[in-house]
DNA sequence: TTTTGTATACCCCATACAGGGGGATTTTGA
DNA sequence: TCAAAATCCCCCTGTATGGGGTATACAAAA
C-alpha cells in the first residue's frame, strides 16, 4: 500500500513538544499527513476551512477556548471532520461533555503512539475509538444500580414521571387506576425521602435507579 | 508466563459449533480456561454459583430465558463476574438494554478469536471491550442534534422541564419572571408542534434537542 | 434601513394536576 | 402461609398548566 490518498490530520495543541512530536510521528507514517498543527483554537478557526482535514486531533486542556468549546465551532465550520480528543486527565464531566457536543473518540496522552494512529484510522473508518479507562467510563455510565430501593412498578411509574407525564395519563398507559399511581408514588416519596416529582427525579437520577 | 492462574470462563451459546468451537479456542490460549459452556440460561443458572468464573461469554439471541433477561439474574448470584454479551445483530435496544442491565462489554460473534481473547483479558482489567461497530452506536447516543430549531434558552428550559422542576422554580432558579418561563414554552411548544411538556420531552429526546 | 429573532415581561382564563391525610383489598412470590 | 407488592377508594387545599393576547429592548440579518 503507498501512494493512495493520505489520510489528513491537523493538531490543536498547546504543547509544543507533544504537538511537535505527533506531527513529525503522524508525518513519518504511510499514507497519514499532517496538513498544520496549531497552539490554539483561535488560529485553528481561521484556517481549517482551508486545510479540510478529515481528522482533527484536538486537546481539552487549551489556553483561551478551551478545547470542547471548539467542537461545535469546528463542526461547523467542517461537520463532516472527526474529532479526536487527547487528554491528561480522564474526568468525567469533559468525557460527556465532548462526546454529546460530536467528538468521535476520546485518547489519553499516554496512549501509545501505535494506538493513537489506530485510532485515526478506526474513526475514518466510521469508528468510535476510545482508551480502556475512557470506556469503561462510558460503560459504567449506562449501567444501573442494581440496589435500587424501588420496586418494579414504581421504578416503572417514576421514569414516567421523569418522562414528564402526568398522574393521570400514566394511569391510563398503564391500565390502572389513578388512585393506585398515587398509592406508588406516595411510596416512592416515602422511600426516597422526598416530597416532589422534581426531588424524585434527582434522587433516581443520582441513584441510578433510573 | 507459564502456569499463571488461569482466567476463568463460562461461555452460555445455543449454537453448540460456536459454543465448542469457543471453548476449544479459548482452553487452546494459555492462562485461559473455561470452565464450563452451557446452551441455555436455565441450566447455567443452578450451575453458575459453582463455576463462579470471572468471565461469561453470553449470547443475546439464546430460547428460553434471553440472554438480556439473564443478566441481573446472574449479576445476582455471580455480582463480580463480568458479562460480555456475544451478538450477530447490532441492534441499538439490545447494546443499550444489556449495559444499562450490567453488562461490562459487547462483541460480535464476527469479531476474530483475537479480538475476543484480548475483551476477555481486557474485561478482567477493568475495561469495557466493545467492537467497533458497537463503540459507535454508543457514542453516536451521545452526540445532541447541532441543528435544533430551539434557541439556547429555550433548550436550557427544556432542559429543566425534563427534569421535572415547575414553571415557577425554572423561574426562580434562572433569575427570571415566571411570565417569561411561560413565553419560552410557548415558542418552544410551537417550534416542536406539540401541546404539552410530555410530547415536548419526548420529541425533543427523539430528535436529540436535549 | 427595515425586518426578523431572541429574551424579557405582563394580563386574563378555565381546567387539570400535585401532594398529603386517611384507609382497604387482592395478588404474588419466597 | 405470610409479608411485600400492587391495587383501589375518599377526603382536602393550593398550585400548575396550557392557551389567548400584547409589548419592549436589543442584536443580527436581509
Amino acid at each position: 500500500m503507498e501512494n493512495k490518498t493520505p489520510i489528513t490530520v491537523v493538531i490543536i495543541e498547546d504543547d509544543e513538544t507533544i504537538r511537535n512530536g505527533f506531527t513529525y510521528l503522524i508525518n513519518a507514517t504511510q499514507n497519514y499527513k499532517v496538513l498544520n498543527s496549531y497552539s490554539n483554537v483561535e488560529d485553528a478557526l481561521v484556517n481549517l476551512v482551508h486545510d479540510k482535514p478529515q481528522v482533527i486531533l484536538l486537546d481539552i486542556e487549551l489556553p483561551g477556548i478551551k478545547g470542547i468549546e471548539a467542537i461545535p465551532k469546528i463542526k461547523n465550520l467542517l461537520p463532516k471532520t472527526y474529532i479526536l480528543m487527547l487528554t491528561v486527565y480522564e474526568n468525567e464531566d469533559n468525557v460527556f461533555n465532548a462526546l454529546t457536543k460530536g467528538a468521535s473518540g476520546y485518547l489519553t496522552k499516554s496512549d501509545n503512539t501505535e494506538k493513537i494512529m489506530d485510532a485515526i484510522q478506526e474513526v475514518v473508518d466510521g469508528g468510535a475509538p476510545m482508551s480502556m479507562n475512557i470506556a469503561k467510563i462510558v460503560i459504567k455510565s449506562f449501567h444501573k444500580n442494581q440496589n435500587s430501593p424501588l420496586t418494579k412498578r414504581e421504578t416503572e411509574i417514576l421514569e414516567q414521571i421523569a418522562n414528564g407525564k402526568s398522574r393521570s395519563k400514566i394511569a391510563k398507559q398503564m391500565f390502572i387506576d389513578l388512585e393506585t399511581v398515587k398509592s406508588h408514588i406516595k411510596n416512592i416519596y416515602l422511600k426516597l425521602n422526598v416530597h416532589s416529582r422534581e426531588d424524585a427525579i434527582k434522587e433516581a437520577k443520582n441513584n441510578k435507579y433510573i
